[in-house]
DNA sequence: TTTTATCAAACAAACGTTTGGTAAATTCAA
DNA sequence: TTGAATTTACCAAACGTTTGTTTGATAAAA
């Protein structure tokens, strides 16, 4: 191995950094490789083709979350509400740097009908996020009770985000999140008192 | 006037449906012109420019929204909970026909760091919405609760949209719509005992 | 000597846009 | 009423740019 100057994991971030705020195909292999300091025919010595760089863009997205931020849910030693503060904190602030947009909901709204190679990915990270808030709220909740209670959580904090980028309002997010702890709190008191 | 075939609302329609599940720089003045049984030049004939384009589509979705939706907002012959059920029934089908996407949204989220020029119209819109909704719930709560709860409630419909189209699950969007009715009823309860 | 990270240049395809022409419909003078 | 002039909707082709990708060379590290 010689110069070795751009790590492939920076060519990586940069890229999720800017298909974040700019969209896949408005972002170009020489805006990416610009931020890197490379010409665009570079970057094909570490990614096939752009598809092949944002699919490595949406598997370690979906990884960070997996490992990072959604494994809070199965840490038993936390009480549901801790848990459930602690995913909403990580969820708020966003990958790497806090660029205030959910690159996996906006790459799905503007490829799922155009790129489909990117729906699994990107339905995966999606699973992995209602899986955990399911699993937190299975303690109050019953099964399908709890699921459905986290879909609406995640479209509650989706919608917030989406929201919050076109009021350039910072405090949606943490109004959603607080609204999602109240009614679990609320499910809280409900289930003591049903069980008295 | 000569021939005449093609009306502008046609392609306006057309290019709004292409915009809505390929995304602004996905879609191409050649798929517009084909839709319409034109080449891509020919649409020059209406359009000075694919953002201008795009800004006439935005414009009529917008009137289309507040003049046949959003309006029963404030048609007091109707009871609150019945504007809120006509709101949230026309929010459920989109616009022309039944593509399953918020436009306004995806827009949004493509192009807001990269067409600044469309953030007003689509701000606009979203304003239209979140102040009729605030209209409905000033009956039962206070002003700034009214409009807190407005917003929270565009950003459910929306995140449910959103879901909708990643687990192709319609029911999203009904559920998301319940649960904002059932939250205003039970406010209305709620007001109504605190006023005995 | 081989491998590798990068560059510089070129590639074909696709893009938004412009141009010039054509034929039909309209306008208007006679 | 007619017929020339104008306007209009559209096409075919080209334009210049940008795009993702490929190629061959270079120089440093292995």
């Amino acid at each position: 191995m010689p110069v070795k100057k751009v790590e492939k994991f920076d060519i990586i971030k940069q890229a999720l950094a800017l298909f974040r705020t700019q969209g896949y195909h408005k972002t170009t292999m020489a805006n990416i490789g610009d931020a890197c300091g490379l010409l665009k025919g570079s970057v094909y010595h570490y990614f096939s083709s752009k598809e092949d760089l944002m699919r490595e863009v949406l598997e370690v997205l979906r990884d960070h979350y997996r490992d990072k931020v959604f494994i809070y849910a199965y840490d038993e030693t936390k009480t549901a509400t801790e848990k459930l503060r602690l995913l909403g904190e990580k969820s708020v602030e966003v990958f790497v740097n806090g660029e205030g947009a959910c690159l996996m909901a906006n790459i799905a709204m503007e490829t799922n009908d155009v790129v489909p190679e990117f729906r699994k990915p990107i339905r995966d990270f999606f699973d992995d996020w209602v899986n955990a808030l399911a699993h937190i709220y299975s303690e109050r909740y019953s099964p399908e009770a709890a699921l459905i209670f986290a879909k609406e959580s995640v479209c509650a904090i989706e919608g917030a985000a989406m929201m919050m980028r076109i009021y350039n309002d910072k405090n949606m997010l943490i109004t959603a999140n607080n609204m999602i702890l109240n009614k679990f709190e609320k499910a809280g008191k409900e289930a003591l008192i049903s069980t008295k």
